[in-house]
DNA sequence: CATTACCTGCAA
DNA sequence: TTGCAGGTAATG
């Protein structure tokens, strides 16, 4: 799943669900990998503890249980986790974690490609976490200001530089070419090289699109589920991204794919102006 | 900055 | 069979 308005939509059902709810003991662990720190140190950590609350930072999904232990998820390329509820059909083969729970739901963590990985954030891990991205752009600190900061001197292109995390934390692949679509920038522009006009287009781009796609849930094209196993539906309001071919909802003008920085890249050729310098 | 790796499934 | 997919870390 991905990104930040998945990652917000997960979080947010995961904690509707599990907030004081009892984890019981640790019934499946079909692929070890996920758990970074061993299976040992989470059941020590989170066995017959109760979940006090879970967040987000960045792409992770952050829970704490009511003992004060913290552990992060990240559901990278495929992962998904959801709460079933008692007496489910029985996990699938993708289903890699699962955690009872005291009422006779369980949490199941499934994911295809098996990239997605928990980690246990104590003090010192979750500030190497929170210290390894940048600025929440839902969050107030995230200021056409800051942004302008951030970007002052930048000579990178403007989509590989918004794809990382130090930078802006959340965004990704669809993201950010929704976001430089309703900006009106192209992809390659170098970051620091926006007028302040530009830069207020493209810091309301970004808080405009997450929060629509909040509201819708999330996008889904493949394997993205919320915490209750369902697709969201932000999808349908593409602008940008998987567009290739059709025309711009702005200009009519056919949405053009392309490579930038080694990720599939989509933008109108009309609408976002190719930089002057430097094209390619 | 580009390439490779990590994995699996699916469309071309 | 090949290439590509929402992410990120590790290498040239």
């Amino acid at each position: 799943m991905p990104e930040l308005p998945e990652v917000e939509s997960a979080a947010r059902d995961l904690h509707a669900q599990l907030a004081g709810q009892r984890l019981g003991a640790l019934a499946r662990l079909s692929w070890p990998k996920v758990l970074e720190d061993g299976e040992a140190a989470f059941r020590e950590a989170l066995e017959g503890q109760v979940v006090a609350r879970v967040g987000r930072r960045a792409k992770w999904i952050v829970a704490e249980t009511a003992s004060g232990r913290r552990w992060g998820m990240h559901l990278r390329m495929s992962g998904a986790a959801i709460v079933r509820p008692a007496g489910a059909p029985a996990p699938d083969a993708h289903t890699h974690l699962v955690w009872p729970l005291e009422d006779g739901r369980r949490l199941d963590w499934r994911d295809v490609r098996k990239f997605g990985r928990w980690r246990l954030l104590g003090p010192e891990a979750w500030a190497a976490l929170d210290g390894a991205h940048g600025l929440e752009p839902l969050s107030e600190a995230f200021t056409e200001q800051a942004l302008v900061a951030l970007l002052g001197g930048q000579g990178r292109a403007l989509k590989p530089w918004l794809l990382d995390q130090r930078h802006v934390a959340g965004l990704g692949n669809i993201y950010v070419d929704e976001a430089l679509w309703f900006a009106r920038l192209h992809p390659l522009r170098s970051a620091g090289s926006l007028s302040p006009e530009e830069v207020g287009a493209l810091h309301a781009a970004i808080k405009g699109v997450l929060r629509r796609a909040i509201e819708h849930g999330g996008s889904t094209f493949r394997d993205y589920r919320n915490g209750y196993g369902e697709i969201g539906g932000h999808q349908d309001h593409f602008r940008a991204y998987g567009q290739g071919g059709k025309p711009c909802a702005r200009c009519q003008a056919p949405i053009m794919r392309s490579v930038v920085g080694q990720r599939g890249t989509h933008h109108c050729p009309e609408c976002q102006a190719a930089p002057r310098l430097r094209p390619r």
